[in-house]
DNA sequence: TTAACTAATGAAAGTAGATTGCATTAGAGG
DNA sequence: CCTCTAATGCAATCTACTTTCATTAGTTAA
């Protein structure tokens, strides 16, 4: 009778029925899935993974908006001007470490936002955000000459 | 008959010359159009700027490339997926406060190179650079109600 | 349960920035 | 000049993403 701790997809859920969201299907597979992955991923990636019979890409794109809404993910914008996306705590962003060739992105533990917060504001800057991201080639990539 | 100190758009010809490169008159808009800037621009802008009677966008593109690849140039990558250019120094790379409404950048002098290095090696990576840019709403963008 | 309301979805078309293919032009060297 | 080929312009293409609109399916409450 008591309520879970809910560190599940429910707790997601509820945030997007609180914004007068509905819980479709295919919606609630879109969070699996980013549950899933361990690393971020491409909208595309999402719907291969998702399954359902037929996933059009633009409602993962339409759910994936809704949830970086929300702030259940973040987006990740690539050099190469695409983007990727991640499932974050309450309240977190993250950084990363990502290969230029098979684009795999590892997280980084690593954050500038006390520092860049300051002087963004001293040049009267609001609603401060920052994008980082490390690039290389990883071991997997760099052997295959 | 001593050689000035070249800080001026010889250098940067001269470089593209020792690249096999040929020193066309749109190509020496586009440098000198790429001095004048005070802020890091678009392909369009610059073109716009090149005033040449007709200078395709294609043309600075390829331009573009081809600085960015003797390190004359560097390529911001935005959030929303299209890019700026910027000259730098010999060497340099810079960081920027971008607003979201009207893309103006301006330089940070901000960096995380070394702590990046370090861990981006550690994790196996070679190759490695960073992407790093501060956003927000500027004071004018933000009167705009 | 069922009806009504409307958010979510899918199919197709549209967009924007950037890139490619190819014929033509024009630097650079002899 | 003449030759060689890099650079250019134009058009077509690409790709990631967005918009439009008709249809489907959650949600709510009669
Ligand atoms: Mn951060
Ligand atoms: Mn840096
Ligand atoms: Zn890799
Ligand atoms: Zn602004």
């Amino acid at each position: 009778m008591n309520s879970a701790p809910d560190s599940s997809i429910e707790t997601i859920l509820e945030r997007m029925r609180a914004g007068g969201g509905r819980i479709t299907k295919k919606r609630i597979r879109i969070v699996q899935v980013l549950m899933q992955f361990e690393h971020p991923a491409s909208a595309d990636e999402i719907r291969q993974k998702a399954e359902l019979p037929e996933t059009d890409l633009v409602t993962v794109y339409r759910n994936l908006e809704a949830l970086q809404g929300i702030g259940v993910i973040q987006r990740i914008p690539l050099e190469n001007g695409t983007q990727l996306f991640e499932l974050t705590a309450p309240g977190e962003h993250y950084h990363h470490l990502i290969c230029r060739e098979c684009h795999q992105a590892e997280r980084l533990d690593l954050c500038i936002g006390k520092e860049v917060l300051g002087r963004a504001k001293a040049h009267g800057y609001s609603q401060i955000t920052h994008v980082m991201e490390v690039y290389g080639v990883c071991k997997d990539c760099d052997s295959d000459s």
